[in-house]
Formats: C-alpha cells, sequence, structure tokens
DNA sequence: TTCCAGGGTCCTA
DNA sequence: TAGGACCATGGA
C-alpha cells in the first residue's frame, strides 16, 4: 500500500488510506516513550529518532522529517500496512467488532527490537506508568545526549552501566534481567536477525535470555519483528479472553493457542483491541 | 495497610 | 509437572 507524501515546513505531511489513531496507538501499551502534546498531537521517541505527530485531514504530519528519514518513520507506524483490511476481516467476529468501532485505526508499531527488548523485560509485574518512569531515567543516564533529549541505550551502554547503575533508574529486581541481556548483545546475540527466522524459532531464541518468558518474548515479536500472529496474554488479555471465551482454556499458553488458531496473522492486532479495550473500560 | 501492575525464576512436592 | 513464594516499587 503506497500513500501519497509532501514535504513542507521541515515536515512530512503523510497520507493515510486506512486511518490512524494517534492515542489509541501511543497509548494502548504497546510503546512507552510517546506523550500528548495537545489535541491530536503525540511527541516520543524510537531509537536516535524523536518526532511530533499530529492528525491531518487525511493523515498525519511528523515533524521534523525529511525524504531519508520518512523510511523509518512509514515502517514505525506501519503506514504500508492496509489496516483497512485487516479491520473489515476483524468486524466479522463478534466479540471484537465493537472494539473496532470504538478504536478503529489503531495500530501495531514496529519498533527498534533492542528498545522494545528492555522495554518489556522491565513490564515484568509492572505498570504501564512506572514502565514509563523507569525508561526515561535510563535514557537520561546511559542514552546518547541528542541535544536536549536523550537517545535509548545502546545494549553496550547498558552493559557498561553494570546491574547497579540500572538498578538505580528504578529497575528494581528487573535489573540484573536487562544486564544480561545488554552482556548477551554485547557478546553476540543480536535481536537484528530475530525476524529472519520462523515465529517459533524467534521465540526460542528469546526464551533462553533471562526475564524473557512467554508473554515478554511475544510483546518483542509483535512490537519489533512483525510477527503478527504473536499474543501476548497478560492480566488484562487474560481477564478479558476469559469473560469472553470460556472454551479457550485457562492458562495463558492455552489462550494464546486458541487465539492465533482463531485469528492468524491478525492475533496480534486482535490482542492490542482486547487489551486497549479492557483496559480504558474497566 | 493491602493490593495491583503488559511476569519470570526457582524451589518443593 | 504443577503450584507457590519471591522479587522492587509506587499509586490507588
Amino acid at each position: 500500500m503506497n500513500s501519497s507524501v509532501r514535504f513542507a515546513d521541515e515536515s512530512a505531511i503523510v497520507e493515510v488510506p486506512g486511518g490512524i489513531d494517534l492515542a489509541a496507538t501511543f497509548e494502548s501499551g504497546q510503546a512507552f516513550r510517546w506523550r500528548q502534546a495537545g489535541p491530536g498531537v503525540y511527541e516520543g521517541a524510537a531509537g536516535r529518532c524523536r518526532a511530533r505527530i499530529s492528525r491531518t485531514e487525511k493523515g498525519i504530519s511528523i515533524t521534523p522529517c525529511d525524504e531519508a528519514a520518512l523510511p523509518f518513520w512509514r515502517h514505525f507506524l506501519d503506514l504500508d500496512m492496509d489496516y483497512a483490511q485487516c479491520e473489515r476481516v476483524l468486524a466479522n467476529d463478534p466479540v471484537l467488532s465493537g472494539m473496532l468501532s470504538t478504536y478503529s485505526g489503531m495500530r501495531i508499531l514496529n519498533q527498534p527490537i533492542w528498545e522494545c527488548l528492555v522495554s518489556f523485560i522491565l513490564s515484568s509485574n509492572n505498570n504501564v506508568r512506572r514502565i514509563s518512569m523507569i525508561i526515561e531515567k535510563l535514557c537520561g543516564c546511559f542514552g546518547a545526549d541528542m541535544g536536549g533529549w536523550h537517545a535509548f541505550p545502546t545494549a553496550r551502554q547498558l552493559f557498561e552501566a553494570g546491574e547497579e547503575g540500572i538498578f538505580s533508574c528504578g529497575a528494581g529486581y528487573r535489573a540484573g534481567f536487562v544486564f544480561h541481556a545488554a552482556e548477551a548483545v554485547v557478546n553476540g546475540f543480536s535481536p537484528d536477525n530475530l525476524p529472519g527466522l520462523s515465529y517459533e524459532e524467534a521465540k526460542t531464541e528469546l526464551m533462553k535470555l533471562n526475564g524473557v518468558g512467554e508473554k515478554v518474548a511475544d510483546c518483542v515479536l509483535l512490537y519489533s519483528c512483525g510477527f503478527r500472529e504473536a499474543f501476548p496474554v497478560d492480566v488484562w488479555v487474560a481477564r478479558a479472553m476469559l469473560g469472553r471465551f470460556p472454551e479457550a482454556g485457562k492458562t495463558r499458553e492455552e489462550i494464546g493457542r486458541f487465539a492465533r488458531a482463531r485469528y492468524g496473522k491478525l492475533a496480534g492486532l486482535a490482542q492490542q483491541y482486547l487489551f486497549h479495550f479492557e483496559r480504558t473500560n474497566s
């Protein structure tokens, strides 16, 4: 799917045919460095890039953004995926149809893999607000100074920060897990190779890391590696599924299997609607 | 004061 | 293999 683009005033104005709901996309617990800066306006960063994204009549405006930067943001926001078609398919599901009309335009992001991995290691037994706080501290303490803001720290930067440095940012018992992941990357593990594997292979590789279980692995695969069949099951999604699909099973593994069989390659998007709806309506 | 949060690990039975 | 204790911490 290709959409028209024009550049003006250091901005890229991009037409988004399938529509995009910035609030649902940035506030549905998949990314932790984005804040609302006004009505229909979000500011945030991904890796070493920072931008202000606002709604326009037919799509979005990304500032700053030139021709060289556009591919990064196009991939990050998944602008080449036909979400209108995805929503048409999911709308046939009686459970999801109401959620789709409420949050139509919610998208699954393609985040930098290392950043996504660390973010979701930090998510264990934690809440969204506090995860964001820890990540901002990690960026401020160890990320590269980009002039007024800090990039997400690289694996080497977190390795050199040490477990104590990571702990000092409020990571708690998860500091050891993050340090171990950084050490693994410094010693040769390459997260960027994961998209080239199968879903099962990539999940197995991720789960070799300390602090990465079934749920965290599925989050990384869905939000940064392009595996749209991944179906992370946290307390909210488990609650949503148990209330609507008693036949899905009780364990998180059973629920995940049931959802992948039911929704296929759209399982990840279905999960995002279930999570966001359950959180905002409880 | 207790419970909960986008869980995972380790120990015990 | 299943179940439960434990891990840090801040907000409700």
